[in-house]
DNA sequence: ACATAATATGTACTTACGACACATTAATTT
DNA sequence: AAATTAATGTGTCGTAAGTACATATTATGT
């Protein structure tokens, strides 16, 4: 390296670890949302901080100086949940001077649908928790916002992309589908709407099965046609 | 100062960068588009940096850690436009471990949409300048990707928001209005549909006068409703 | 066999979208 | 004054999607 590089290398190195602008930190928060009993649910943590006790938050923690966003966030997936594939999308940046009570923490929320039948295993030890979105009140941090503006994403998004699929099991009926959009939605369909509404997203694949072990006539059994499967995790190529 | 005395500092400053989770700097991005000649522009700057020598960037800057993530990307647009009231609104947050050169720095992008007759004065002096947005090959960083992300965002707003109202005088024609509908989304739209669509919104007042100065006949000037201006401007409370 | 509790499906109405053509107007030229 | 120019302003028809709404069908349990 000659001086010339080597004294511009370093004039940008001063310039960003000029020391106040490193008093910042950056944290990921995943909103990890789940259905089961027909509400959606989201999975929260007892907070550690003594000025949110009593209070559940969100999943989060500080990204590694050598981990890029995305992967601090799936790092945060896979350590709570156990879950690899998933999908997770980024939804926003929250910066306001004093969201942290212990310091200038800037975070990026992200929010991940999981099949909640599928890491039942990993949560007992910690405070993990299910809780339904309909009735969480209070969170620690600005975490009720965080939620919310994922809540509203999610909801934006469900009827344009095929990603509420994420919370069902591989096989499932078009009752139980319409049962999650319900539930996502806050809000009761028409089943024969629904049902059109869906068959012209042409997202599902007909197995000729049918549900089993009801005391009513079973529905027919979907699943997700295999192209559509993850969708959004990688989404946003970096 | 000789070669080793810099290559000992610069090892120091970069093991210092590594140490702790407060090595990662946060930076906000503005995509600043404007419009002129029938085209949609964006407001770039020659690059500092060494390694992107010749190339653009957009206007960007570190994040101090008494304002936030909003006031931050207002400053930057005051400092680089003198534009005060104008609407932004966050799109993405950007990163990957190597985005930056001289060492981790998280951007935030903000796409920002100005009266670009409003500002004619400020940017002489620097090296700012208006790049047609079609033109735009290769920028400094990971700019073009940002800018692609923004340029998305936007045509997927405009037809569901009045934002694209902030890129024109407060009084402008239908046609002109199309044009930047056209400039943005980069095609042709048909007059009579535009205008069926844009007047089921509810947008617009008639101002009651015509378009002056022309050779040909003059069409009627418009004015957002004033109850949608500065839409998306502290729309995220936090 | 009957009752149960759900699935599965179609029609009529309304609204939005896309393609498309002609009359009108102000200014300019002849 | 008349003709030309170059734009504005507007309506219809076919198609696709959204919404409201009711009846026949089918496994199961009694």
């Amino acid at each position: 390296m000659t001086e010339k590089e080597l004294n511009l290398k370093t004039a940008a190195l001063e310039k960003i670890s000029h020391l106040d602008y490193f008093n910042i930190a950056i944290s990921v928060d995943c909103v990890i949302f789940g259905y089961e009993n027909k509400e959606l649910k989201v999975l929260l943590i007892k907070s550690d901080l003594e000025e949110f006790s009593g209070l559940y938050s969100l999943l989060g923690d500080l990204v590694r100086p050598d981990e890029d966003l995305e992967s601090a966030s799936y790092r945060v997936l896979a350590e709570r949940t156990g879950l690899e594939d998933v999908y997770l999308e980024q939804v926003h940046t929250f910066g306001s001077i004093a969201r942290h009570p212990s310091g200038r923490v800037i975070t990026t929320a992200y929010y991940s649908l999981i099949d909640i039948t599928h890491h039942k295993l990993q949560l007992n030890h910690n405070d993990l928790h299910w809780h339904a979105v309909n009735d969480i009140k209070k969170l620690a941090f600005d975490h009720k916002l965080i939620l919310n503006t994922c809540l509203k994403r999610l909801r934006d998004q469900i009827m344009e992309n095929p990603v509420a699929f994420n919370l069902l099991q591989d096989k499932f009926s078009l009752r139980e589908l319409q049962e999650v959009y319900e539930a996502i939605l806050d809000t009761k369909l028409d089943r024969r709407n629904f049902r059109k509404k869906i068959a012209l997203k042409d997202w599902l694949q007909d197995l000729n099965e049918m549900e089993t072990n009801l005391s009513h006539r079973p529905g027919k059994l979907y699943a997700l046609k295999q192209q559509f499967k993850i969708t959004g995790a990688g989404t946003m190529a970096e």
